[in-house]
DNA sequence: TATTTTTGCTAAACCGTTTTAACAAAGAAG
DNA sequence: CTTCTTTGTTAAAACGGTTTAGCAAAAATA
């Protein structure tokens, strides 16, 4: 900037105000004006952002910090969330909290220190005081996928309940009487929206809930937690379901896993119904039914609440909790 | 920092030595040496990084372009650099090009402005004047899965024609020998060595290259062009292959759902060897065996030339040219 | 005692922008 | 011919740190 206001012979505030598009509000003759645009542009004059975000106060960036890159759904969802962001001048920058609670409470001090205007989170589970700590330093933020329902925060979720609802309904119609739930024992309000609209369903279609039936998987969800709770539940001589209801994909992956593994069919010897629709659904023999998230339009109202909270000057801004449909794809895998 | 400048009564010059660790070479007393670190202790102080990264020039970020996110294969890698990234201090600003030339400009450029202090990339095609441009700013930059021919560049893949080659001979020694390859039109190495490892071990194997056998798609690959060619492939009625080779797991996935969906069995009919390795191979039925990519060892090797390029004082660094072994998985869809 | 060295610390410049306050010069009004 | 406005421009402060150069006071040496 130095060199455009040197080589023109006019001050650096010049040049800045032209460049910010102030021109007119300052009278700024318009001979002069044309000059500094040419050539900026001749320059290809760009400015630093770090020196610019230092006198704003703006980094127009967003810190999106969310549970685990490597799963496609959050994949999904983040590049959503940066297209949405782009479209308002925002950058992204991007941590994995890997489910741990440790590694976003480090991301976002990380973070706060200036880098970002304000965080998209989908929080890991224990996470609360890290929540607390940016209501209470009044940093901008919305919660995605989960929310804290003792923390009054801005979220965007989808409704659990009632996607776990209709789906054991749409196995009932289609003539499955014992289902099973294969959940985590995440103390994420998302996770228990899920087994409570399993147990709705079941109860008002006169089934009832069998305790039995319901498998709550360590947090820490390794392949063999997985496997052995699928095996109990399949190989169990007394009563073994003909439907299986899986709350994440990556559960009901692993879940699809060793179900074949055993060498049973779905959905003849078990039906499967799950959260989520990886491309793995849709190409496993047969098809999973899924539960689809609408991803764009998370991301799109995620950042869209985010950008109404940076830019509104009260220091309260109305919170927003938005509960968004879920498309149940219904495939071979719950054929009756 | 002022503040607790004040409070003690000294210069922040003495709070920024200290807190930087440059308290004994500055011959600071221990005893204001230890008043200042539990004052800032007590604050909770942190520096603010856009500050420092003005005046010190360094950002202690690195800017990531991945090809796609919504892509395991690179949400993984995303995942395994931003955990090297930050065991080396730098935080990860992560960006998705989507594949498209247009968008990683924009990405670096907006990054370039004093936001980073180097890139890892895995460029789309068409961007070689990105790469070169970032050539002549001298700015630091790794690629990673590909890299042009034509630039000199340090860059982490893996050894693509000799993964193709391996996996041909697998193919042939389970007794397959009419071998198509499905394959993308990108004018990337990494694509073109794939598909110079198949003709090669095709030859060396005295079957010889069909070039009917070979399905180039277009770059922007829609399901209905895979589905197509996939179809043009299993359906000829002179002569149809008994395996195909998938050069990458996006295509994979769909030439798969076309096998199903025309109602052939694999590996029966036609049998599937796919680059990569998603989960949706490992569930599938039958599992789809997979070229795996050691993600681990190129995001650490990556990362760690990156650093090596950003700390070498000298202006012209050596380049690394990496080339990983890749995991060829047998699974059930390559069973003779 | 006079000079030099060491010790412990600080003032001020600097990084590259934005923004505030002001100031000449020219034109308009009285 | 003053005085007030308007026009076009700029100097300087600010953002929050780091770094350079230097300065007193105390200690060591001559």
């Amino acid at each position: 900037m130095n060199d455009i206001a040197q080589r023109l012979g006019v001050s650096k505030t010049l040049v800045s105000l032209v460049l910010n598009g102030k021109a007119k509000e300052h009278r700024i003759s318009d001979e002069v004006c044309k000059k500094v645009i040419d050539l900026a542009e001749e320059l290809n004059y760009k400015p630093n952002q770090i020196a610019k975000g230092l006198r704003t106060g703006k980094t127009n960036t967003i810190g999106l910090i969310i549970a685990d890159i490597a799963n496609p759904f959050f994949g999904k969802l983040g590049r959503e969330i940066e297209r949405e962001a782009a479209l308002h001048g925002y950058r992204v920058i991007f941590c994995s909290s890997d489910e741990r609670a440790e590694n976003s409470k480090t991301q976002i001090e990380m973070l706060q220190q200036g880098q970002v205007d304000g965080f998209i989170i989908s929080p890991p589970a224990g996470s609360q005081d890290q929540i607390l700590s940016l209501e209470k330093s009044k940093t901008p933020y919305v919660l995605v996928d989960r929310f804290f329902s003792e923390i009054e925060s801005s979220y965007v979720v989808i409704d659990n309940f009632q996607a776990s609802y209709d789906a054991i309904k749409h196995l009932v119609k289609k003539g499955f009487k014992n289902i099973a739930c294969v959940t985590l024992s995440a103390r994420l309000v998302t996770m228990l929206d899920r087994v409570e609209g399993y147990k709705k369903a079941l109860e008002d279609t006169g089934i009832g809930f069998n305790e039995r039936f319901l498998k709550i998987l360590p947090f820490s969800h390794e392949k063999d937690d997985v496997f052995k709770a699928v095996r109990e539940l399949v190989l169990d001589e007394e009563e073994s379901p003909d439907a299986i209801l899986f709350t994440t994909s990556k559960v009901g992956i692993m879940g699809l896993e060793c179900i074949h593994s055993l060498g049973l069919k779905v959905p003849e010897n078990v039906a499967v119904v799950s959260f989520d629709d990886p491309d793995a659904y849709r190409i496993s023999q047969p098809p999973v039914s899924a539960i689809a998230q609408p991803l764009k339009e998370i991301g799109k109202q995620s950042v869209q609440i985010l950008l109404d909270i940076i830019n509104s000057k009260e220091s309260n801004p109305s919170r927003k909790e938005i509960v968004l449909k879920t498309n149940f794809i219904a495939r071979k895998s719950s054929e009756g």
